[in-house]
RNA sequence: GGGCGGUUAGCUCAGCGGUAGAGCACCUGCCUUACAAGCAGGGGGCCGGCAGUUCAAAUCUGUCACCGCCCA
């Protein structure tokens, strides 16, 4: 199937350009912007998979549907991606300035910057590519200055020497978020460090031993009492020979090696913490480029840390202060972007104060003015919204949004213009790519200005998106769209699954566990991929199956081949008026449709998408066309309801799988236009309750009947005769003589008893011959089971507690069972006595 | 250390108070004129352990065990 051409046929039908003012509801997504640098994963894959059914379903229904396109300019990626060039190419970005290095990461972005964007079109998002924003865009550009400089405005915003993460590899800061954590193992060293009255030593362990160029104190636990008489006093710092205070603080664990820990508030942020409690001086042992400062004296300046520690540790053994060695595993933080292990150091720079954004940002999550699916996301937003930190927002690089922060000596000035006057100097730095992602929901709709857009689409309907971008995203977006657009950016927050690596890893290039959606996509087609991505999509994270994709591929071929027989026997598409039902078939397929239409709907509004998926799925296999179309083919039904039923069916399904329905649609007589712009599928009337029980008696009849053929090997192509007891077929009986190839006439009662829910058939073989010994077992076995059931039943029923307690309508269904059961085991009976003689 | 999630058929997962479900895999039979990427029939589970609540527990509560994630 030619999937593209419909990709640019959605497009040039205009239907995927809002229009503000159509007066129609609106209904609006923001995509959460994947990075420029990026190419499409399963992540992403899944993610738009969902919001384009959300998208279409709601076209479809009527509304006026924006879903929001665009990429993130993802500073810290992309100048790495650029600086990788200018390395091949034997170029640095300091040679060519920040004019000549922006210039080339534009020019970068020109040429691969779309790349994700065609692949979400080939993965048939109907996105409005008309409205594409980029967070570098001009007036996106604005929007992120405006918002920082009115943050400053209003003393949220501040600079700050503070302890940051810092990447030495990148050269920057990064934030908490961008800090993974892992286990290391290390040396802890045991140093002695000698009381300044000579009286003894205090010894101190430690992983860093070139950190303690910059300790300042020493800390014990203010209740240790091996250590009660030394607090105040004073100790010397090896090889150094600075006076150290040693002072008390909670902080220290006293079972943790001596009990005595070093300071170095420079270079640990739980030290930092302390020194601050205590008034200590901080110095810096390491530099923003990773090596050791030049303050340290020639013999430790320069070196890496690791070159440094093995210095301190020759240099504490020939001094004697050296007292032990032991591996250590600990957690080290990494960071994300470069892979190195980070630095934590004392910095300048810019902090956002998040406090007094998250207080209405929490009140909306609890207030259910934004709600989250599954729910308990939203308590793990609120609580790290209740111990928020201080948001670092300046990041060491070029590519991003320039800090509108300029300075003259002391001064410093924030605006959205150059100050008058001479010798101001701009901050080099930019901001954090979050800060402006935190403002797509309606940066995207032409915030600042006051446009259509933002009046008839702000704000949008849900946010779709996966945990771990819970902090990153949409906090921040909350807390933004709250204090600039006075509510909320959208009133849902839908997290999905995580799709791990079939074997429960992580899915990751670097771990060569990632599976390529476009692979699959070239494979299976988009819509086998969206299906299966959907229908293995949980409340949980869950792992990735490749069967789930072949599944969807496998529903793409069914549709189109039922599409093939029901055109084929003359159905047809866009009836003026609903047909109405003849037969008792089409009665109750086009009940099926009725219930499957009013459950898919509710399905896609309480975001559970694996099981509309499996809807989906069941309706097309096994209602439509193991049955409806079998019947269909025995002229059991007709071919006029077939074909509007499967118009129904494929408007019921588009949403999932767009391709292969669109591509149906084409070929069915009478079908106009796209049908990505067909009325939402119609329930074809009220649910037909007489229908759905004659159709539930058939099916058990048939279905028995065949396993009574298959029990003794009789072909169906070999008529049996029958004979029915008490089962009614109402005006489904020819349709059953035919679905089981029976014939219907009296029996004697040497033929086979098949029991069924309600009534009971006889069955014999054209020549009588049936194996006994297998029919003898099967009836064994079924009277065990009747027999199990009727004593529970009866148990149930001889409970005074349950009489009393259960509901009515329940103590009546036993009842009514015991009944069954009894008349069932009747007829069993006289079946084995049948069968023995 | 704190928190959250998970443990159900061989595998991947639904179900979340009224007698265990799906897909795949497996077994048996069919090239039935839309589809063998199919059709029909079938086997397979003391729902992690223990204790409790309830007339009734896979489903609620507690506890233990193991697995995973997040935050320190």
């Amino acid at each position: 199937m030619d999937e593209p051409r419909w990709v640019d046929a959605w497009e040039h039908s205009g239907a995927l350009r809002a229009d503000p003012t159509s007066g129609k509801p609106a209904y609006s997504i923001a995509i959460p912007p994947p990075n420029v640098t990026g190419a499409l994963h399963m992540g992403h894959a899944l993610n738009n998979s969902i919001q384009d059914v959300l998208i279409r379903a709601h076209r479809m229904a009527g509304f006026e549907t924006l879903w929001i396109c665009g990429t993130d300019h993802a500073g810290i990626a992309t100048q790495a991606q650029v600086e990788k060039a200018l390395t091949r190419e034997g170029l640095d970005r300091r040679e060519l300035g920040r004019e000549g290095f922006l210039a080339r990461a534009w020019e970068w972005r020109e040429e691969y910057g779309g790349t994700i964007i065609g692949q979400l079109r080939r993965l048939g998002a109907t996105l409005d590519f008309s409205r594409e924003r980029f967070t570098l865009d001009e007036g996106y550009a604005t929007a992120v200055q405006r918002a920082f400089v009115d943050l400053y405005d209003k003393g949220h915003i501040y600079r700050d020497h503070y302890m940051v993460n810092w990447d030495p590899g990148l050269g920057s800061a990064i934030s908490d978020l961008e800090v993974e954590d892992r286990e290391v193992t290390d040396a802890l060293i045991e140093i002695a460090y000698p009381l300044s009255d000579g009286s003894g030593e205090l010894i101190v362990a430690t992983v860093r031993p070139e950190t303690m160029l910059g300790d300042t104190a020493v800390a014990v636990h203010p209740e240790d009492e091996r250590y009660q008489h030394l607090i105040g006093t004073t100790c010397i710092l090896p090889l150094v020979g600075r006076e150290l205070p040693i002072i008390a603080d909670e902080y220290v664990k006293p079972e943790f090696g001596t009990g005595c820990l070093k300071v170095t508030p420079a270079h640990d942020p739980n030290d930092f913490d302390l020194a601050r409690r205590h008034s200590l001086a901080a110095i810096s042992v390491i530099g923003e480029d990773g090596l050791i400062v030049a303050e340290m004296g020639q013999r430790y300046a320069g070196l890496s840390p690791a070159e440094c520690s093995a210095r301190i540790l020759e240099d504490l053994a020939t001094s004697g202060n050296l007292r032990g060695s032991a591996p250590y595993t600990h957690v080290v933080p990494f960071s994300h972007r470069s892979g190195r292990r980070v630095e934590p150091l004392i910095s300048l720079q810019w902090f956002c104060d998040m406090k007094r954004l998250a207080e209405p940002a929490i009140r909306a999550v609890e207030t259910g003015q934004v709600n989250f699916t599954p729910a308990h996301w939203a308590g793990v937003y609120v609580r790290w919204m209740q111990e928020i930190r201080p948001w670092c927002l300046s990041r060491q690089l070029w590519w991003g949004h320039q800090l509108p922060v300029w300075y003259r000596g002391e001064q410093i000035y924030v605006g959205l213009d150059a100050p008058e006057g001479d010798g101001w100097v701009r901050d080099e730095d930019v901001l954090d790519t979050w800060f402006s992602s935190g403002l797509w929901p309606f940066a995207t709709l032409g915030w600042p200005e006051s446009t259509d857009e933002l009046a008839t689409f702000y704000p949008t309907n849900v946010l779709s998106t996966a945990r771990d971008i819970i902090f990153l995203w949409v906090a921040r977006m909350v807390m933004l769209g709250i204090e600039y657009m006075d509510e909320p950016p959208f009133s849902d927050v839908y997290i999905h699954s995580v799709i791990q690596a079939a074997d429960g890893r992580r899915m990751s290039k670097s771990l060569g566990t990632g599976v390529d959606p476009l692979e699959l996509i070239a494979e299976h087609g988009a819509d086998a991929l969206r299906f299966g991505l959907l229908l293995m999509s949980s409340q949980q994270d869950v792992r990735f199956s490749a069967e789930k994709i072949r599944q969807g591929r496998q529903l793409v071929t069914k549709i189109w081949n039922a599409t093939r027989l029901v055109v084929g026997r003359g159905g047809r598409a866009g009836a003026a008026t609903p047909p109405v039902a003849v037969t008792p078939a089409d009665r109750w397929m086009a009940s099926r449709v009725t219930e499957a239409v009013e459950l898919c709907t509710q399905l896609i509004s309480t975001y559970d998408f694996s099981r509309l998926a499996d809807v989906l799925y069941h309706l097309v296999f096994d209602e439509y066309c193991d049955w409806y179309l079998e019947m269909l083919k025995r002229d059991a039904a007709t071919a006029e309801i077939a074909g509007d039923l499967l118009e129904q069916i494929l408007a019921l399904v588009h949403p999932v799988m767009p391709f292969v329905t669109e591509a149906c649609w084409e070929q069915m007589p009478g079908a106009q236009g796209l049908m990505l712009l067909h009325a939402p599928p119609r329930a074809p009337g009220a649910r037909d309750h007489a229908a759905e029980q004659m159709m539930a008696t058939l099916q058990e009849a048939v279905t028995s009947v065949r396993a009574f053929r298959s029990r003794h090997q009789i072909s169906p192509k070999v008529a049996l005769a029958a004979q029915i007891d008490g089962a009614d077929f109402g005006d489904m009986l020819e349709a059953f003589v035919s679905l089981a190839n029976v014939e219907i006439g009296a029996l004697d009662d040497d033929a086979q008893v098949l029991t069924l829910t309600r009534g009971q058939m006889r069955v014999a073989p054209p020549l009588g011959e049936v194996d006994r010994d297998a029919e003898l077992g099967r009836v064994r076995v079924e009277i065990a089971r009747v027999e199990k059931e009727l004593a529970r039943a009866q148990s149930m029923l001889s409970n005074d507690r349950f009489l009393s307690r259960a509901p009515q309508d329940l103590v009546a269904a036993e009842r009514e069972k015991v009944a069954r059961f009894d008349t069932e085991l009747v007829v069993l009976r006289e079946q084995i006595e049948a069968l023995g003689t």
